[in-house]
DNA sequence: CGATTTTCGAACTATTCGGTTATATATTGA
DNA sequence: TCAATATATAACCGAATAGTTCGAAAATCG
C-alpha cells in the first residue's frame, strides 16, 4: 500500500544516461549561441547528451525540440520577470527591475548574448512558433498594463495615465535594449539606459510639451 | 577620340545575362525572407539570374555576397532615414516621420516584415557583420541625436534636454516597433505608435514625476 | 572569317545532414 | 536465471549542399 502510493516506481527497461530537463537545458543554450537552422542533430546530440535515436524517441525532431525549449524558455523567464514587475515596491522600481532583469538576462556573461525570444525565434519559419511569440509578447504587454493600473489606483501616476500605450513602449524599449545587447553593447551601459527607460515612460503629458511641439489636433 | 572618352566600350566577351545591381537586389530579398542560414547559393542563383559559376566569380561566396547585400541595404535605408529625419519640419514631426519610415519598411507588402539588419543580420556569425552593424547602430543614434541638437538650438525643446540619452531611446523604440512588425502587429497599429513614441521622447521632466516616483539622488 | 575573351549551362565530387535500423547493454520482474 | 523492456552505440542511407570543372555559346577584335 505504503511503498506503492509513496515511491515513484523505477521504470522497467534500462535507465537513461541523460535527465530531460537538464537536457533541454543544455538545448536552449545551444539554440540560443547558434540560432535555429545554425543547429545540427549532431549538435543537440552533443549537448544534450542524448543518444541520437533516444533524442528522436523522447523528444522527437528539431521543430519540436525547439518548441519545447522556447515554452520552458519563457515560462521561466515570464515568471521572473512577472516577479521583478510585481514586487512590492513603487512603480518607477517596478519598472526599473523589470527592464534591469531583461538586460541582465541579455547580456548574462559565459551565455549567448540577447534573448531566445527576440533574436531566435522571430526567424524559425514555423506557424506554432510565431503564434507563440505574438502571444507571449501580447502577455508582456498585459503585465506591464496592469502594473501601471495599479500604480494609477495607489495614486503614483495621474489617474489619465495612457496605460495602456506606455506599456507597449516599456516593451518596446526592452526590446531595444535586448538587440543592443546583441551587438556587444555593455551591461553597464544597457543597466543605465534600463533606468532611464524607466524614468522616461513615467514622464507626465502635462503642460510639459512646448508649443512648438504640440500635436495637432 | 570621341567615340573612346564618350562610348563606355563594351567588353569583350559573352555580355552578362543579368545585372549585378538587380541581382544584389534579388539577394536581399531572399535573405530578407529566408535569414541567412537558410539561404542556400542555388536560393541565390534562382533569384539572382547569375549562373553558379557566376556568382562565384563575380560576387565570390555566401558570406560575401551578404556583406555586400547588407552594406547596400544599409547605405540605402540610412539615406533615407536621414532624409526624413533631417527634412524641414519641427523636431516632433521629424521624429514621427522618422519613426514611420522604419514602420513602413518593415511592413512593406509583398515583402518579408521586419528588417535586414535588426531581424537578420544580428545572427549572422560573421566579425565583419557584427562590427558594421555595431557602426551602423552607433550612426542611427548620432544622427537623432544631432536632429534633438538642432531642435535644442531652435528652441523646440528646453536647453537642458537630454539629447544622447533620448536619442538611444528613439532607437530603442525603433527597433521595438520594427521586432513587433516581424511578429505581424499590424502596419496601422504601428504607425500610431510610431507617433506615439514620437510624443514620448519629447516630454519633458520638468515637474512632471509624482513624488512617489522620484528617483532618489 | 577565325582567334580571343567572357559568360552560360550542366554535370560532377566530396561533404554534411536528417532520420532510421540493427545490435549490444542495462535494468526490472518472475 | 531467464524473459521482457527500454536505452545506448554505431553504422547506414538517401537527400541536400558548397564549390569546381568543362565544354558550349555569345560577343569583340583583327
Amino acid at each position: 500500500m505504503v511503498r506503492n502510493a509513496a515511491r515513484p516506481r523505477r521504470p522497467r527497461g534500462r535507465p537513461r544516461s541523460f535527465d530531460e530537463k537538464r537536457a533541454l537545458e543544455k538545448a536552449t543554450q545551444v539554440f540560443w549561441s547558434k540560432g535555429y537552422d545554425g543547429v545540427t542533430i549532431d549538435d543537440l546530440v552533443a549537448a544534450m547528451g542524448v543518444a541520437r535515436p533516444s533524442l528522436y524517441a523522447v523528444f522527437g525532431d528539431k521543430r519540436k525540440i525547439f518548441v519545447r525549449v522556447l515554452k520552458a524558455y519563457a515560462e521561466s523567464k515570464g515568471a521572473l520577470a512577472a516577479k521583478a514587475l510585481l514586487a512590492p515596491q513603487s512603480l518607477r522600481d517596478s519598472l526599473a527591475s523589470f527592464l534591469k532583469f531583461n538586460v541582465e538576462t541579455a547580456t548574462e556573461p559565459g551565455s549567448a548574448t540577447g534573448c531566445l525570444l527576440e533574436c531566435v525565434a522571430p526567424l524559425v519559419d514555423d506557424a506554432e512558433v510565431q503564434q507563440f511569440l505574438k502571444d507571449a509578447a501580447a502577455g508582456a504587454i498585459a503585465l506591464v498594463e496592469l502594473r501601471f493600473r495599479d500604480g494609477m489606483r495607489a495614486g503614483e501616476v495621474p489617474s489619465n495615465f495612457p496605460a495602456a500605450v506606455r506599456a507597449s513602449q516599456v516593451i518596446d524599449l526592452a526590446k531595444g535594449l535586448t538587440m543592443r545587447a546583441r551587438i556587444g553593447t555593455p551591461r553597464k551601459r544597457l543597466l543605465k539606459d534600463a533606468e532611464e527607460a524607466a524614468d522616461l515612460v513615467l514622464l507626465s503629458n502635462v503642460g510639459s510639451r512646448t508649443t512648438l511641439n504640440r500635436k495637432k489636433v
